[in-house]
RNA sequence: GGCGACAUGGCCAAGUGGUAAGGCAGGAGCCUGCAAAGCUCUUAUCCCCCAGUUCGAAUCUGGGUGUCGCCUCCA
């Protein structure tokens, strides 16, 4: 399997540091805000690689953190009212409901900033006796001109970052490229060996994969726009205080524009999830997702949407056969091009077009297509599960179609038995108004061999 | 200014030296009472432009043009 490092940048093989073992860490959400497409993006683009590893049998430990303690949450608790914790606990849950309603897997491990405090204090302790951070008046900062490599992940030559960095106004640094690990803050911050304060936004990160992977891991992702500065950061901070190499793969994903213009809170022109899930289906999201390589820009609209509506529903349309648990699917050319297609830097619109070949089987009852398929959708994240109506929803349906007729019915197998009565007696204009009552109420009605079943939209 | 990425049919998108996957949209046919779904066929002499290397290039090299991103919080 090939992945791109963008460590080395270029595309390599695949090698965990032990056995089969894999220590995956993704950069989570800082939680004071509704998570947008750009957010479901990266987030979609680990989980396949998570299920992808899973599936070629790695042993996988995947750690995505939960930032809830940073400037953001406290301005907005503060503009509101409430606490820090009250801020992060409610939109660290509305993040995990649409984690779960994108159908992303939870990670093995979910660490809390917060809760990683000692972790942090800790590493940060040890790069001052090292050497690698100095203290003053409450803050305590690493010295980047110390670790040699800085700049290698972002490709930034030392002295072009050095010109173009930002002097902060009453900060005490000794150059301005040096980097806070610990803020003083005397309002909402922790106790520390150098007074009340809280930790970098980096140094986060580092102690959270250091406690619960190890101090080298296999894979480090998050989005492109973290290689500079925090995963730089997170590079030098825990090379300098653990004393050897941090990270072996670091993955970087490309972002959602619109516009052509990167998807972002600070432009304001950000598209939520619980919106774009009121429009289109989680499979959809997915599947517009997963038709763009991971590293290139993706640029979203509605039609770009429809579409992959479009798409999607053809793949998971596909003439339903028994799951064959025994099957061996690999010997399946579609498994075959697939598992090439994902080896090779996750790409992910070769896998669809190797299920799109294997959907037109299916469609054909070649034996076995719908199992192979089935089964590596389910790689990519997608669900088979038809959306369903509720005993409400489906009560209203008949009711609009009952005063929209004039008629009785009490329920889709009374509606549908009396359609087809009516083709029976070539009554073409009530089985026809049948079905386009039904058409406005979204459900479409489909005449096969077999009877007529019904189904969502 | 420094660093990096990208440019393929109406739209999206694979393809990194051997003659253009796949999806959406469109067209024709089959199926159907008519539809929907599905099936079959069909839509790029050509891959931003120019020059070069090669028997052969969308794919390599050089030079343009255009678009985007990072260099500040950001997935």
């Amino acid at each position: 399997m090939k992945l791109h490092n963008s460590y080395t940048n270029k595309v390599e093989d695949f090698k965990p540091i032990d056995g089969n073992k894999v220590k995956m860490y993704v950069c989570g959400p800082t939680v004071y805000d509704n998570a947008h497409l750009g957010h479901a993006r990266c987030y979609i683009t680990w989980d396949v690689l998570y299920r992808y590893l899973k599936f070629k049998g790695f042993d996988v430990t995947y750690c995505r953190n939960v930032t809830d303690v940073d400037d953001k949450i406290l301005k907005k608790a503060e503009s509101e009212g409430k606490t820090p914790e009250e801020v992060s606990t409610y939109w660290y849950q509305r993040f995990t409901e649409s984690m779960n309603a994108l159908n992303n897997l939870r990670p093995d491990i979910e660490p809390f900033a917060t809760k990683t405090l000692g972790e942090m204090i800790g590493m940060v302790k040890d790069l001052i006796a090292k050497g690698y951070a100095y203290e003053t008046n409450g803050d305590v900062y690493f010295r980047v001109k110390k670790f040699p490599h800085y700049g290698y992940l972002s490709k930034q030559p030392i002295d072009a970052l050095e010109s173009g960095a930002r002097v902060e106004v009453g900060v005490q640094k000794e150059d301005p490229l040096d980097f806070a690990l610990w803020k003083k803050d005397e309002k909402f911050g922790y106790k520390s060996p150098w007074g009340v304060g809280r930790p970098g936004w980096h140094i986060e990160c580092s102690a959270m994969s250091r406690k619960y992977l190890g101090k080298t891991i296999d894979i480090h992702a998050g989005g492109a726009d973290l290689i500079f500065p925090h995963h730089e950061n997170e590079i030098a901070q825990s090379e300098c205080a653990n004393g050897c190499k941090f990270v072996n793969y670091w993955l970087h994903n490309g972002f959602v524009t619109i516009n052509k213009e990167k998807m972002s809170k600070s432009l304001g022109n950000f598209l939520t999830i619980d919106d774009l899930l009121k429009n289109y289906d989680a499979n959809t999201i997915r599947f517009f997702i997963l038709t763009n390589h991971y590293r290139m820009p993706v640029e979203f609209s509605d039609e770009a949407l429809q579409s992959a509506a479009a798409g999607v529903k053809r793949l998971l349309n596909a003439k339903p056969a028994k799951i064959d648990e025994g099957l061996n699917i690999e010997q399946f050319a579609e498994y075959k091009e697939f598992v090439d297609a994902m080896d090779d830097d996750l790409n992910t619109s070769r896998a669809l077009a190797a299920l799109f070949e294997l959907t037109n089987k299916a469609n054909k009852d070649i034996q076995g297509a719908y199992t192979v398929l089935f089964k590596l959708a389910s790689v990519l994240g997608f669900t088979f599960e038809k959306q369903k109506l509720s005993e409400e929803e489906l009560k209203s349906v008949i009711n609009a179609l009952n005063s929209d007729m004039g008629t009785n019915y009490t329920g889709m197998d009374e509606v549908i038995a009396a359609r087809k009565k009516a083709r029976e007696e070539k009554n073409w204009a009530v089985a026809d108004a049948i079905r386009v009552g039904l058409d406005k109420q979204g459900i479409v009605l489909k005449d096969g061999k077999e009877g007529t079943v019904w189904e969502l939209k």
